[in-house]
DNA sequence: GCAATCATTTACGTCCACGTCACAGTTTGA
DNA sequence: TCAAACTGTGACGTGGACGTAAATGATTGC
């Protein structure tokens, strides 16, 4: 993690300009911390680009915005609006990983298999090995 | 799938100059439309980049031949070697898409917990109104 | 108290994965 | 058979995600 991509990500609105020291030093925080790893393994783990990341950190933010918004119990309709904005956002999110999810299970059983098969062939001809030393 | 992204496969060297027709065209076969779809799903549900699958199609490539190849019964050292070297390639290739499932299954998990209490506040939210709704 | 070090911003450069354009050869339908 | 439509190739352009260099300001060792 660089510096410049700090500021690449705080450009592109994924960070918020974080606190400064008198200097105008940068002080992350470890809640900003936490979030930097958040996005870089969405971003390589998960291959997200982050224009998608921007927008799920987005829906995350305002996530915890309502979940902090002190309960008005007015506009209920409008509450209403915003968490199923809410939903949809996260079952956008869901699919997508779900997706992800199968194919990369598909290549694990795949993989698997092909490292078994090959590391019985490779016993084979450890045996055949043996055999030919022991004729010797 | 575009004509320019085939072309840039071979120039990277993930496809095989395909058969071509008298006219000079491409003519591809079902296992090279096969191993096309492999490579978009490698890159696109998987975000591997095409240096990585290139090393992938190439092990895959040379597993195969290994596999076709008439047992000479002779050299068997340097097939052991050639063995060890596949297992090699696909130790690090599921070492990677472990950790990608283990990422995977962490977002999926984090996902649908939110996506619960989400809707939960959303029947609640429901259940409110309709309480108003019935005051009036 | 000041040179050497470290951080910040601006601006430009780079690598990857293609997209687009222009030109030449190919195929097809009327 | 010949124009319209399609295909191939080479060259250059593009967008995303940073890297790098240069100038400016802050900080620390001595």
């Amino acid at each position: 993690m660089t510096q410049r991509t700090l500021r690449f990500y705080e450009e592109k609105g994924l960070l918020r300009p974080p606190e400064r020291m008198d200097g105008g030093f940068r002080l992350s925080s470890d809640a900003d911390v936490e979030r930097i790893e958040y996005i870089r393994r969405l971003q390589q783990y998960l291959g997200f680009t982050l224009a998608e990341i921007k927008e799920m950190v987005e829906a995350e933010d305002l996530r915890q915005q309502i979940i902090a918004t002190f309960r008005p119990d007015r506009e209920l309709p409008a509450r209403l609006e915003r968490v199923t904005r809410i939903i949809g956002a996260l079952e956008r999110q869901l699919e997508v990983v779900d997706h992800k999810v199968e194919a990369l299970a598909e290549m694990q059983a795949d993989l698997r298999g092909k490292l078994e098969r090959v590391t019985a062939r490779r016993h084979e001809l450890e045996a055949a090995i043996e055999q030919e030393q022991a004729g010797k």
